[in-house]
DNA sequence: GTCTATATTCTGATAGAC
DNA sequence: GTCTATCAGAATATAGAC
């Protein structure tokens, strides 16, 4: 009767999973607010309600932490947001990456600060990101604009700067979050406030690639 | 001959000012790669090329310095800024904003990420700012965008929305540099890196908002 | 796997001589 | 005003009992 059957839906490494990512939700959570240097072993322990040797039992140490919550954020991206590929019309595919990204501004905020935090500080923790993974994947986008450009299906923008700008005015909404919160006169960012960031950012942007 | 003019122009307390921004320049520096907690008060020291007691002397303590360094980073945009005023036609004058944003990118990187790094932080150190001179001078932007659509002279478009769109879009290249910098397979950014990035915000922009 | 106790290092801050 | 010496507290990390 010691068969894992009998106990029920056992799965090996269950607990060390469950604990690993409470574990993982704290760090983000804290890292997203007081940085890496800002951020104790103690006080990550403490939200996430175990012992601080123990997070020292499942990640190296503080860097560890700190990177796994990196690499859990680049995942998170390849899960929640839209590509852009030729597939699709350019005005459709701005759209939906426009929307998946200010989603992910207001369902993400901390993991988009730690990111920002990270690229602030110079991206040590990232060179490899950079390097590999990402610039495959911004040359594969780069290459989608100008195929549609090619073929006058938007007016001639620099994609690398087209994409700088949707970045740039998303993210904003999560980085930025106290100077649009006292500039909008609001307590905390409703989902009508997103709503129309994106409506606006949608409307200058297809405007300003000729796509309306 | 103990007269000052005697020993030429001397100015009472230049050794103190001068001394004092060394330290404002170290500790924006510092503060701007490492974020507020990675930054100590010995770091500062010597990169200002000082004692670390005297950095105790000229400044009250570590929150001191870092204040400081925030009121003169708020007091460089009052110089190096360009205003949006309803005496300019629409046109001329995000053109000259969305220029004095890029330039300000370009030659004060330490600072606009010291206040990045603020704001992602929850700008804790930045309430009274953001509950006075800003949502001042923010109202009277809105005003100016507002009467400028109100006598037809630019397209309907949510002027708060699209103030973050500039922001965003201009702080992107001192903000997020290394992936900037990776994106356009360049070692570090040029001068012409930031007038391409210039023109092309400011086309999305215009056309975007109706005006050319 | 879990947790207590502890070693080691670093940081902010100050006292006090010059 | 300048600088050396030092203290008190906090943080990372680990050893070792359970």
């Amino acid at each position: 009767m010691t068969s894992s059957v009998a106990r029920g839906p056992y799965k090996p490494g269950k607990i060390r999973q469950q604990t690993q990512e409470k574990i993982l939700q704290a760090a983000t959570q804290a890292f997203s607010v007081h940085g890496f240097n800002g951020t104790s072993m103690q006080s990550i322990a403490d939200a996430a309600n175990v012992p601080k040797a123990n997070v020292h039992y499942y990640f190296k140490n503080k860097v560890g932490v700190y990177t796994a919550v990196l690499e859990n954020i680049i995942g998170l991206w390849d899960t929640v947001l839209n590509d852009i590929t030729a597939e699709h019309e350019p005005k459709q595919a701005l759209c939906d990456y426009i929307d998946a990204k200010i989603k992910f501004s207001r369902t993400h905020p901390r993991e988009s600060r730690v990111f920002a935090k990270e690229m602030l500080s110079g991206a040590p923790h990232l060179q490899a990101f950079l390097e590999e993974d990402y610039q495959r994947w911004f040359s594969g986008r780069i290459a989608v604009f100008t195929a549609w450009i090619a073929a006058g299906k938007m007016q001639p923008i620099d994609p690398a700067h087209l994409l700088f700008m949707i970045w740039g005015s998303t993210q904003h909404y999560a980085d930025f979050e106290p100077q649009v919160v006292h500039s909008l006169g609001t307590e905390a960012l409703q989902q009508h406030h997103f709503d129309q960031a994106a409506a606006t950012i949608k409307q200058v942007i297809l405007a300003g690639c000729g796509l309306e």
